[in-house]
DNA sequence: CAAATTTCAGCGCAACTGATATCA
DNA sequence: CTGATATCAGTTACGCTGAAATTT
């Protein structure tokens, strides 16, 4: 959970000033430590928000992946990759929801080694739902409007794309 | 450990497709999840390039925060509200430095209740080795330029102080 | 006594390693 | 056989809650 501390002052901004007396001017620290930060405080409210449905982001995400899929199942090799989690970490997150009646296994009938992850109704219910709160919260980001989210979007989309997070696509070619 | 896949696509505009389809248009789930997979990025970098010095980002952070002190030293209630971790996390950080020989305990002579964590030259030594390797790489964000950066700060600090991180208070203009 | 500071024990969640069973 | 898929067992790390010890 995010600490609700409300410092009079901005904690990473004061950093910031020592940190540039100390080793140099280094704008990227300040922004590192805002993305730590902003992603521990959005995580924070996520968490709040689905715990009614007893459900944590990761396993949210997991739930809304499968939901999103054409046919509602997914092999568990697939859950992992676009999950970016570790195949024994999707293995326990599909766990969870199995117990909660959220998903059900079978095994991949077009490839006997895998197992499909199929979304049940109720899943499909509890995701809406839970949709639905994480749309009324404006995901935490009312404080931004749409151009302010297209802004953000794409500068932390230049940052994945560095970091390898996925290759150059054939997006729009005129930029 | 974030997972080097490149897909050959972006997988957080792909979902954010099929988002739209479903829930309606919603930018500002695309940006958290983008929030959420660069913080995932970063850390596995940062924590890959500490791993030679044993240390963690987070006790990376604790380390730097007892070297920016005027004296080297904090009380543990400090050291937690400045990480904005936990009490008994800060108590679990520092713990794993003293065992490193980074940081040393003490009885606060002001306040017999408290603690205070101080660092040791050795502390010191690696606290400034590891900063030259991120600043050398850039903390992961070479891929913004100075007025990047400071759009990509403007934009998450309303983010976090909508969400109660601190209170309004004066931007500093200089230091 | 009440309140603050810190620590400890215990629980939960998530990631990793290594081993195993199954099947292409 | 090899390689891929998935699970299980065990370890590590870290955050939280609740309780305890100490001191103000």
């Amino acid at each position: 959970m995010g600490k609700e501390l409300r410092l009079p002052f901005d904690p990473i901004e004061q950093a910031g000033a020592r940190w540039s007396d100390e080793f140099g001017p280094s704008r990227a620290m300040a922004v590192a430590t805002s993305v730590m930060r902003v992603q521990q405080l959005l995580l924070a409210g996520y968490d709040a928000l689905l715990k009614p449905y007893d459900l944590t982001f990761a396993r949210y995400e997991a739930l809304v992946l499968l939901s999103f899929s054409r046919r509602g199942e997914l092999p568990m090799r697939v859950v992992g990759e676009r999950l970016m989690v570790h195949p024994t970490s999707a293995t326990n997150i599909v766990d969870r929801l199995v117990r909660q009646g959220l998903v059900t296994r079978r095994r991949n009938p077009a490839d006997g080694r895998g197992v499909l992850a199929a979304i049940t109704d109720e899943g499909r219910t509890v995701a809406a739902d839970a949709t639905r709160d994480l749309m009324a919260a404006g995901f935490g980001l009312d404080a931004l409007d749409d151009a302010d989210c297209d802004a953000l979007f794409a500068l932390l989309r230049r940052v994945r794309l560095a970091a390898g997070d996925f290759t150059e696509a054939p997006v729009a070619q005129d930029g």
